[in-house]
DNA sequence: TTGATTAGATGAACATGTTCAAGATTTTGC
DNA sequence: GCAAAATCTTGAACATGTTCATCTAATCAA
């Protein structure tokens, strides 16, 4: 392939409008974070990110896909972090933790950002559903980074599903916590973490008991029946 | 205590100051129904209850505070059903299904309306966040439900807590899946509360073994410290 | 080079949730 | 019965998310 001036001036161009993309996400960040969501007007962010009111909503499609794209971009972060990490001889707690504890730092100074990833949860059409198709992608990398961490621990296919869905479920249920959590510096919520992989380590190792195996099973088969399972399957497929 | 013409006067009044509210809620619960929450204007609404735009907001302080005030509603009918119900003979399995089936019943149709409910569960500061305070004895009352469902059993404290809290998160999960289970007449979500009712009556006959009785002083203990439980004891004493 | 096409940028206009000062009606105290 | 107070009602005005016709600048095809 040949390189020509036409080439670097489109690129030039590409660059310049992804410049202007992050000036105003940054200062959309920069505002929500200052001020608050709600408290931002997109005028505001226009103003500070120095374009008019027009070009914003050139590059997003609404104020609530600004925080979208800062949730994608931490999970970007999220799944880059643990990327760097060696988890070579650390136990699957040891990497469940780093999981969690990672997310937390990222998110640490932004819980008020958090709020409007779960807005619209409970509407399945609206396309920044946290649960709808809308957000798949980042919804699966953040599946993935979990898998990554069970992996390693080499269980059957069954319980290493179960567990991931688990795992993924808690982490959901962890930034709610998150979100509400006023200790300084959310001391309760990491403590929470570490309680609840305790627990999820204990019961890993029940898992094995005949008894424990049956109730394993049940819940396996009733995911699998609500339809749960079949996202997590494509989510661990797509990166094997 | 002597009745006298201002008092009926007064009685009068605030009857017709009730009729105008409910004629201001059922105006907008319709639309809602026949045009989706966000379709629908505050405008629409007035218009329709044959008041003036302000008139909507003397009665609701905000568009989502008519969803509130409905979900109240639906919250009342529900302990109102269960309280009709013989419970006498019923095992906890039949008891929790009367309960998981009979708010399903009362919301079958208005699925659409939950998205609203759900909308600032992120958001503490908001006297709508259905975990905040602003919605506490609603919350309360939905737990006193379950509660009562399970009271019968005659259950250690403990394990009668976790099982009561549990459940209202369970509760909180299968509503959520019902505003995203598109099979006819919401069947995947009525499966769905039968197996994780036969998973959880199964694993409560386990919970007597020394193992899971281990884990489950464990999962207590990190609830108390997380402060989930307080909220949970003010439910229970509050009714007893 | 030049005309055409595409990408980027603008701000006025619009829709709608919300507020509020003002007015109408009803209740209360006497 | 009447003035004051409380309750209820009104609709204009406002704030802000969003749209869109229009313009500008860059790229491409020839």
């Amino acid at each position: 392939m040949r390189y020509n001036l036409n080439m670097f001036k489109a690129d030039a161009k590409h660059v310049k409008s992804e410049q202007t993309r992050e000036e105003i996400l940054d200062s959309a960040l920069e505002l929500f974070r200052q001020h608050g969501f709600d408290a931002t007007t997109m005028r505001d962010i226009a103003v500070k990110a120095g374009v008019a009111l027009g070009a914003a909503y050139y590059y997003f499609a609404s104020k609530d896909a600004i925080v979208q794209a800062y949730y994608e971009k931490v999970q970007q972060e999220h799944t880059a972090r643990l990327r760097q990490m060696k988890m070579d001889g650390l136990s699957l707690r040891q990497r469940l933790a780093a999981v969690f504890y990672s997310k937390l730092d990222i998110l640490e100074n932004d819980r008020k950002l958090l709020g409007a990833i779960f807005r619209y949860s409970g509407e399945p059409a609206h396309p920044l559903s946290c649960l709808g198709p809308g957000t798949r992608v980042v919804r699966e990398q953040s599946m993935q980074v979990i898998a990554d961490a069970v992996t390693p621990e080499a269980l059957p296919a069954d319980l290493q599903q179960l567990l991931t869905l688990g795992l993924w479920a808690l982490q959901m249920g962890v930034l709610i916590y998150f979100i509400y959590d006023d200790s300084p510096q959310q001391q309760r919520t990491r403590r929470l973490v570490d309680g609840a992989l305790e627990i999820t380590t204990f019961l890993l190792r029940l898992a094995r008991f005949p008894l424990l195996g049956f109730a394993r099973k049940k819940v396996l088969a009733l995911l699998d029946e609500a339809g749960l399972l079949p996202q997590l399957n494509h989510a661990l497929k797509a990166h094997s």
